[in-house]
DNA sequence: ACCTGAACACCGTTCAAGT
DNA sequence: ACCTGAACACCGTTCAAGT
């Protein structure tokens, strides 16, 4: 049906990409995404060994964003590394449904070029080098867990927080709940303090 | 097969928790569930209208460990709820792979009553009110994102995240990864040093 | 009333068959 | 060499049938 040749990985991944962007991780079977891209779904195996490698595709499919980023960032330690975490963030935020892509990976050569740098950023800070292991992990876990639960449930998750807000019917939560918007600012928001809280905990000496 | 009315919603809950813990979510399936209880799966929709309602019981199931710890939580504001985070941590710790569960959960009671304990003692502490419910989510998005992260896999997370230090290659990340258990105190001891960060950046005025 | 069994519409994956 | 089609072993869910 589909003309030869057409089909390439990175088409692949950017029509998977596409179609959880707009209906959820939920929708992405072989089935769909074959139909998507006008091809039978059996061919797909012959880009990808399963599944699973596809997913470990487009999450390298949001860090080649993030790769931008880094090499933008500033080279105060500090900075940088919250520079880092953001364009992680920002990454996530532009497709959250990517974040159930985190799952899948092993450890890539991206994801462990941006561990190393860190790492030199937290020796430059004078962190001491037996903390360092654990203040990264702090760092890793903050930035992807964070981003995991505020994102879960892509590309609802917002109509999900703030269904959660209005029906705890507290008041506190009544100006965050207002819109779809306003949940979202106050996503980011709650994740740039925590960020700002995280730093300055794993930066000391 | 199996005896009259031996089947309850807590008996089914207990038995899928025994599972998860022991083989992980992803072997928690109607027909594997219905075998372990010795019952044929479609039974199962007698107490359960489906799979979703049978994973929010779950997750109730490991809120109720919780609501006894809070129990014995001190009252001075912040020592609280740090108490109750890290109560929440330790039912997560017991049941790793119940992380997953979090997932289904629209909002639970008992979620609704923590929301509104630690929504009066941030009041309680002088926080301004248009401010609580920024600071809430930074602990919540703290709490539940970092354990989501640090469990995924489970019940393989601390093989998964040894491997992935030590094929990092990073001379700093050697002693982490030495074995599990030592992944695991590394792992835990970052979460409650994070969730120190966190208390002392939402407890400010 | 409670449990079983067959059936349905889906999955991911494999592999022989077409061109 | 590349794509298709049929088949397989699984899912969750529904519902008529047994007792």
């Amino acid at each position: 049906m589909v003309a030869r040749d057409s089909l390439s990985a990175d088409v692949i991944v950017e029509a998977a990409v596409a179609r959880v962007d707009s209906h959820g991780m939920d929708s992405l079977t072989l089935r769909t995404l074959g139909e998507d891209l006008g091809a039978h779904f059996t061919s797909l195996y012959r880009h990808f060994r399963n599944k699973e490698e596809l997913i470990a595709a487009m999450f390298e499919y949001v860090l080649r964003d993030v790769s931008d980023d880094v090499a933008k960032a500033p080279d105060e330690p500090i900075a940088r590394i919250r520079s880092i975490a953001m364009a992680f963030r920002r990454a996530l935020h532009r497709h959250p449904a990517l974040v159930g892509t985190i799952v899948a990976t092993e450890g890539t050569e991206s994801s462990f070029a941006l561990q190393s740098s860190i790492t030199q950023d937290l020796a430059a800070l004078g962190v001491p080098t037996k903390e360092i292991a654990t203040r990264y992990q702090m760092l890793e876990s903050y930035v992807f867990g964070a981003s995991m639960f505020d994102y879960l449930g892509a590309p609802n998750h917002l109509k999900h927080r703030r269904q959660r807000h209005s029906s705890s019917g507290l008041k506190e939560f009544s100006a965050a709940s207002k819109s779809e918007k306003s949940v979202d600012s106050h996503n980011e928001a709650a994740f740039a303090a925590g960020l700002d809280a995280i730093l300055i905990a794993i930066c000391g000496k």
